[in-house]
DNA sequence: TATGAATGAGAATTCATTCAT
DNA sequence: CATGAATGAATTCTCATTCAT
């Protein structure tokens, strides 16, 4: 039998990836149960692999669809800017917009897609290596500019200050009053961090 | 009916844990299978519950057994030390060289444990949040000491502290060839939120 | 979350509740596995469960179903008679042949059910008290036409003439070269019960 | 190795026993677990196998044991009278005042000891045929003696006779708060027996 | 395409029984 | 004799995936 590509030009695709986010992020992705993806998406159970090979599938799509949108827009704030320093900032803010607009993808990026390296062999996560090779890229160029010491590793630095941003994150995604809002915070990391790189 | 507690000082009992922390660590909680542990081991696959109530346990206990030695070996070396600058940095070399040596430990922390919120409902994360605190009472000292800016929001600032120092051991214990050694990369992390925070 | 009834509008509801009274009758309830009732209702295991929550549902479910059929088959029977002298006889009578027929059913309902308060703490025996008491109303109904003696406890007679019946049927059941037939042995029990043994 | 004989003229083989009889009472044969057994018994769970060969023996120990007296003591009480009529008004009082004296017992007759032809296959209930062989010999003296009607089949009345004792018995069990006193049911269930309830 | 009943491989867990101490 | 930790066979139940309609 001929395999077909995906069918990804459809509602209901969309409805399946959506339905999925939620509930993946609710619940993980192995306590999701198909069925419960199908229901919430309100298509039948056998519809859902119609459009996706399989479970760990959807969950790949779902990130490569997804980090697809985060990275254009991502790329598009930054153009805006020229400063090295006014790039990190809005990196930042940015990021943790983007998680403010949309905690159950910020909550499987965080859970399910760092484990994924274990139950998906194959799976090599290109965007998210994209995603954080951003920020070495300003990093480099503020090196470049003098505005950066040259002692910073970009490969290291992009690692902190992405895990700064991403624990902040995951803070701000579990606590269900928030105590800080999402300026304050892209404020307070940009801050620690560009004193620290900077020369 | 009295519940027996756990039968926790015998040689088992860390022959499982052990072999459970390397189980989950290459393959993750769910894909690895109780008869794996048991195999692992060199036990029967009966003899696990005789330890552990569930698989859930198995996982709990290891994290609160490990964490209970990490939080104190850190809390040791911190002591030795009364500037908070000096704590910091040594709070980053003391984190990243228990991943070093304990790299299986580390995976679980950063993948495992922190989804257990969704699989075991009643888990509360008490000696991770412990954990975490130690960074944001040297920032508290340090503002006291008017070593820190005033501005830095202790709370914050432990966990973009913590997050980098993550976020970098991620990368460390994922890649094959260590591109850097464990003291730089504690170095650079530390300068990096350093030179942020200090006034 | 609406809970699903269980679909008993079904050809294969009713042909695992046959396969489960023929096997539990055959091994009792314990000794019959989940496998040998799917086996002998010709469908998966996992069948089993579409249809009825657990084991000790299908007990429960087999034995309401068919008691629903032998209160409504006795009723109308016993309907059939005014006399309460009659009325007994034929109860005799209908619940023998009632057994005859269907053996496997006989020998759930005097082992398993009897003993399901145990295995069942919810399980309220309902349609069992009811054809129980159909006995005592006849009882009552001949103690207000002066028939049988005022003296009779209506709520010990039941249960003494239906133990008759069901001690005589156990016998019956477990024999294997009938040595009396139904009708003498309905007969013998009504006689023993309505006149007693004496000369 | 030489298979040793069970050790019954220990005080542990009847602390076994009787705390058998009390769970199996409780929770049912399958559900008791020797543990459970052992644990009441003040005993470890290895030394139960030390008196018993495996869990199926302990009941037909238990049900051997416990029928050797229950037999004795009715031979003992039958034999004081003469009168047919009179050792069954004896017979039904001295089976309920033994339940009454001994309910667990009663319990495990009623229902554990009727499944034991399909667990136990080899297992032939030879006790309670004597038993009830009991009845059916006073049957067929009374007839010798002209005191029981001739059509009477004895093997059909001790059916009949016990069947109406033990459906009484099970109900005095299970009912918490008793209606009627052990004596009333004795006498009323002879009474129907004998004479009927007819008028 | 869409459905959802049916499948059956697979996994956690239990517990009677054993046996080294 | 007594113990109770250890064993591992056995069993229920789940759920991703398929496929006839």
């Amino acid at each position: 039998m001929i395999v077909m590509g995906k069918k990804k030009n459809t509602e209901k695709y969309y409805r399946i990836i959506k339905a999925a986010t939620k509930m993946f992020a609710r619940k993980g992705f192995y306590k999701t149960r198909i069925s419960e993806i199908a229901k919430e998406a309100k298509v039948a159970d056998g519809t859902v692999y119609i459009y996706f090979e399989n479970k760990d599938d959807i969950l790949i799509s779902l990130f490569e669809e997804q980090m697809k949108a985060v990275m254009d827009n991502m790329v598009e704030q930054i153009s805006e800017e020229t400063d090295p320093v006014k790039k990190l900032e809005k990196f930042a803010l940015t990021h943790l917009q983007l998680i403010e607009q949309n905690p159950n993808m910020a909550e499987i990026i965080q859970v399910e897609v760092r484990q994924s390296s274990k139950f998906m062999k194959e799976y090599k996560n290109e965007k998210f290596v994209q995603y954080l090779d951003l920020i070495s890229e300003i990093v480099r160029e503020g090196q470049e500019k003098h505005i950066f010491k040259k002692e910073v590793i970009p490969g290291m630095a992009k690692r902190a200050f992405f895990g700064a941003l991403d624990e902040m994150s995951r803070f701000w995604v579990l606590s269900t009053r928030k105590q800080y809002d999402i300026k304050t915070a892209a404020k307070q990391i940009s801050e620690y961090f560009l004193n620290g790189i900077q020369g």
